[in-house]
Order: structure tokens, then C-alpha cells, then sequence
DNA sequence: TTGTATTATCGTAAATTTACGATATACGAT
DNA sequence: ATCGTATATCGTAAATTTACGATAATACAA
């Protein structure tokens, strides 16, 4: 990427494409999945699960993080994250909103 | 990324993680927008709306149709391109599983 | 047939992502 | 105070993405 171009584009715009792009990954949507269902989790056991590295795992919760999908804190040897509800319910809204009555009634395309 | 490890993922995830790859970059957002305001739209639009380079937004389209979420045929010096209703709402019901119903009530996170 | 206009592709440079091992950090237990 | 465990960060290599100019390719018009 030569030169960020984001400032060409509308902020909110950024804002969600940073959003999706946290999605953009199996191993996160794994790890969203694994926090949906336990209602809290620690790193460790998400390392199991994956077929990752602890430190890729580290990565990748870090991403989550910084596009603010996940929260949580790290007491020392023991780390708690869980999904950021209000995150998630903005995106919820941004997708309904882009995809919400999709109807292509152009006939030109197969 | 060294040694694509989406074999270690359920098929599921990846083709899902990749759809929202195409959504992941504010380009491609205004992209969609604008296929989805105007029923019809031809490339050479979309390059005049977005500040970017014909190549680029060329690709951008590339990715987006790959990705399964456009659909369009080049006729020559014309294309037409339209959203690909199914796939949308194919990741409308995806995030509808994901983020349908967010409560995160573990109490140990901020 | 020769332009003309429009889109796609190629080649390439800069930036980012992904992955890992190694190392640091921080807490709890002994 | 030290050890052990668990998580984060650092450094780094390979792959991918993004962007562009230059160049092809394709259909229509003259």
C-alpha cells in the first residue's frame, strides 16, 4: 500500500472497513465464536483450541481488541476477554444498512 | 503470513473470512454503496466517484467479484457490474449467527 | 481498416499481515 | 525471595495488499 489513502475516504467508512477487516481472519472469527459461546474465556484456552502459536493467538486477540469487537484485561498471569456488545450491535446495524434489500433488478448481469 | 494455514480452519470460516476481507477496505465499501444506490453502474463511474486510479479500482472490483459479492460482465469498452444478492445475503444470515444476540454478562471485564 | 474510448492486466514498489521463536512481564504459590 | 505459569511483546521472515503507470485488449464509430 503505497501511501494511505484512507483520508481520501469518509471516516466513518474507515471505521468499518477496519471493523470487517477484524473479521477477515478464520482464526478471529474462532476466537468470537469460542467468547459468544462461554460467556467469558481466558487466552490459554483458546490456544488449545486454535492451531496457533500462544503468541499468534496474542496477535490476534490484540486486533480484535484494537477494533474494539473484544475487551478485556490482562491480571498478570491470567487474562479475561469478552465480546464488546456495543461494537458488535453498531456493526449488526452497518451490515442491515449495506445489505439490508439487496435487489438487483438490472438484468444486464447473469 | 508465513505458510497459509487455512487448512487448519473449517472451510466455513475461511469462505466466510474472506467475504469479509472484500468488505474490509473503505474503497470497496463505497463501492457497494453506490452498486447498491443505482441499480446499474459502470466502471468508469465508479472512478470518478472514488480517489483512486483506474487500475486500482479495477482491482478493487476484481476483488469484490472474486470474493463473490458483485457480479458483472465486460462488454469491450462497457461493463456492468450489480451486487450478487445471494452471497449478501448468505453473510447477512453469517453475521446474524454471530451477532445476533451479543450478552456479554460475565461481569469480570470493563 | 483505423481510430477512439473504456476496462483489464502486467510489472513493481511500499506497506501491512501473519506466523513463530525468544524474551519479557506479572501474578500466585511455595 | 524464588519458582512456575500464563500472557504479552519483540524481532523477523514470508506472503499479501494496495496503489500506480504503462500496456494490452475489446467493441463501436468513422
Amino acid at each position: 500500500m503505497p501511501i494511505a489513502k484512507t483520508d481520501a475516504f469518509g471516516r466513518a467508512d474507515v471505521a468499518l472497513a477496519a471493523q470487517f477487516k477484524a473479521l477477515a481472519h478464520p482464526a478471529r472469527l474462532a476466537i468470537l465464536r469460542t467468547l459468544a459461546e462461554r460467556s467469558t474465556c481466558i487466552c490459554g484456552d483458546l490456544v488449545e483450541v486454535l492451531p496457533l502459536a500462544q503468541a499468534t493467538v496474542s496477535q490476534h486477540l490484540r486486533a480484535l481488541k484494537e477494533a474494539g469487537l473484544i475487551q478485556g484485561e490482562t491480571d498478570g498471569p491470567r487474562s479475561c476477554y469478552c465480546l464488546n456488545a456495543d461494537t458488535l450491535r453498531t456493526m449488526h446495524k452497518a451490515v442491515e444498512a449495506l445489505f439490508g434489500d439487496v435487489d438487483c433488478s438490472c438484468g444486464c448481469c447473469g
